[in-house]
DNA sequence: TATTGTTATACTCTATAACTATA
DNA sequence: TATAGTTATAGAGTATAACAATA
């Protein structure tokens, strides 16, 4: 808890080739100020071998296009995950949507509701739990999902053009061990 | 911008071996209700097909842990990059750090500013441009990076522990095909 | 007593418009 | 006119506590 260990080496990153610090084209017109170095071109080498800092680059550079090409859908990647999934498991219930997405139980609750409000979804009685809601897809909900998905399917191989099939196979496997 | 193409073949995923719909357990109590399933396993096989899913919760897995560890220094994830960034490119500017790290002005400011009221970074004249400002990392913001770094990548190495060297290696590289 | 779903609410993060001072 | 930094503010996302109904 209190304090993390010392570090008695240094951390990986090497220092980085530094851009030659004092002035660049500066250099020709006056005299080199005293102490103050001006950056040419950011080093981000350590932040690079962050893998959380990369996956959340990767994440939001897709997130962005999602969001743009899901708009005239209606759906934003939480609404998208929770209608896939309810797509693909007729009956779930809210519960099981929140361990299954790492949702939380009280912002679950107004997706849903919006969800109904627009005909995607229906909720029915669970069969044999009185606390528990069945959450299906109405075939409107249906319908906008089989499009919705082949939209995100198609957005996603964009996005990741410079990436043979292997190597994308590779990375999704790769994510799932960190993750799951 | 309008519609997207209408689909004339079907999403990726295929539908997925059904938890046998129905009652399990309850087969055994009383007959089975007319129609509302129950599902036993989440299935996400479609979800998990999609790189900008698997690397949205890679990346929260990831930064659950780092916000626990790094608290101790007071530094969440933006202020880490943003230090880090200083810390190996001293004179950088706000402006830079925008565009490094996709972050917005508005949003930079107050940052900078807490971490300059904590003695963390200086900000010194841009030594050939009277708008902008050179960010600085004190000797004390300096000591805290190295500690902040190394406590970083210690839980990295822990939260990618199924992953060997080589596939660390191999992850880092594609994602940052992706976002780069 | 424990769990499902819900309400209310607070906090954080992210985004937009508009201003200033310098270039 | 364009850019660096700033202010104010709105909106979305995420979090906790507490409650009713059911197990």
């Amino acid at each position: 808890m209190a304090k993390p260990p010392l570090p008695s080496e240094k951390p990986l990153a090497k220092p980085a080739p530094q851009p030659k610090s004092g002035a660049r084209r500066a250099a020709a017109t006056k005299a080199l100020p005293p102490s103050a170095p001006s950056v040419d071109k950011v080093d981000t080498s350590y932040l690079q071998t962050l893998m959380g800092y990369n996956a959340r680059r990767a994440a939001l550079s897709i997130i962005e296009l999602f969001l743009e090409r899901l708009a005239p859908y209606g759906l934003k990647p939480v609404d998208f995950s929770v209608m896939s999934t309810i797509q693909h498991n007729p009956g779930v219930t809210s519960r099981q949507l929140c361990m299954t997405l790492n949702l939380l139980p009280p912002n679950l609750v107004g997706l849903i509701q919006s969800l109904e409000a627009r005909g995607l979804i229906e909720r029915k009685p669970h069969p044999h739990d009185g606390r528990a809601v069945g959450l299906h897809a109405t075939p409107k909900g249906q319908a906008l999902m089989v499009q919705a998905e082949f939209t995100a399917t198609e957005l996603e191989l964009e996005k990741t053009a410079k990436l043979s099939a292997a190597q994308r196979k590779t990375l999704l496997a790769l994510l799932q061990k960190i993750y799951l």
